[in-house]
DNA sequence: TAGTCATGTCAACAACGCTGACGTATTGTG
DNA sequence: CACAATACGTCAGCGTTGTTGACATGACTA
């Protein structure tokens, strides 16, 4: 649709090119491939998929997190998200434990078992994650979060920023 | 595993920190929902999917391809490709020609109809993509970009460059 | 000619999204 | 208090997209 924009200002506006919109959208599909292959690995052995992964971290790092907390955050239907967590809970990696205040929540804790199995998953992608990083350096790791922030959609941003602006569960 | 890297050599390396990488784990998470989120809203509304879309894409990219090299591309079986280009060559948005050369290849193109899909899928994905690298600036911009591709395997980085450095297909 | 290659296809299965509907506590409200 | 809303769980069914394994065909190649 828009092309080079020669005449705009005189200014370098070339960034905006369909051409570099196109390789950044084929640098996120090749690099998402990267990002969750060293994980898919270690689940692949198991009876687990991504989407444990995901509940798995989010709890990690929302320790006590009610299931409705955790259905905006991953940003699925509750009967998908509580597939996952039926079998993460009777394989005893995520407790599920009543509300104090409020009876009708569930508040879900990893386990032993569970938090060792997030280790595992989050060594292996932090692990690449820090080769990107040290490969790139830091003004390109701050360049690389703008443009992703940027690129959300607005609920995800509020969850994002939600998790980052806190400290973190380590 | 890795904890805050303090007395490594006075250096500002606190950008490789388990936090910071964290940040950019989630930051790729919720990112890549958006990422694929309007060309998911559209093709929600016909009988194809994420798969259909890929396809589409990187025959539009690279026309002619051979159903070989698309499944280098896209990293999945050639029965899973397989089943997505019956759909897609049935319903006429793409042909296959026997290779001049080698009559076992097929060569993929997209027709008038599949050429207006790729427009209203890319078009979508790409609006997005421009106001995310509007909103971030060039020099954030060739940062994202540079995480990126290091963040790719080597088989993967291998497609990306070969794509990159070639026109574009427009 | 024998072997390899590119492609297509059948069958079965698993992960993970979805919708729709229903049930059960529990909580908040008029 | 009665009723509505909320939080959660679950059953049933379905669609997309990935996988393995096996087999067939035609075409190229040593």
């Amino acid at each position: 649709m828009t092309q080079t924009p020669q005449g705009t200002s005189g200014q370098a506006l070339l960034f905006l090119t369909d051409e570099q919109l196109r390789k950044g959208i084929e640098a996120m599909f090749f690099a998402y491939r990267g990002f969750t292959a060293d994980p898919d690995r270690i689940l692949g052995d198991m009876e687990y998929g991504r989407a444990h992964h995901r509940a798995i971290h989010f709890i990690h790092r929302s320790p006590g997190t009610t299931v409705n907390n955790l259905l905006g955050i991953l940003g699925v239907t509750k009967q998908s998200l509580n597939r996952v967590l039926r079998t993460l809970i009777a394989d005893g990696l995520v407790s599920s434990t009543v509300g104090q205040r409020d009876k009708r929540e569930r508040h879900l804790h990893l386990t032993e078992k569970g938090a060792a199995l997030e280790r595992s998953l989050s060594d292996a992608q932090r692990d690449r994650m820090r080769s990107a990083y040290r490969a790139a350096g830091p003004v390109a790791v701050a360049g690389f979060r703008q443009v992703l922030e940027a690129m959300m959609d607005d609920e995800m941003r509020y969850h994002y920023q939600a998790l980052v602006d806190k400290p973190d569960a380590r």
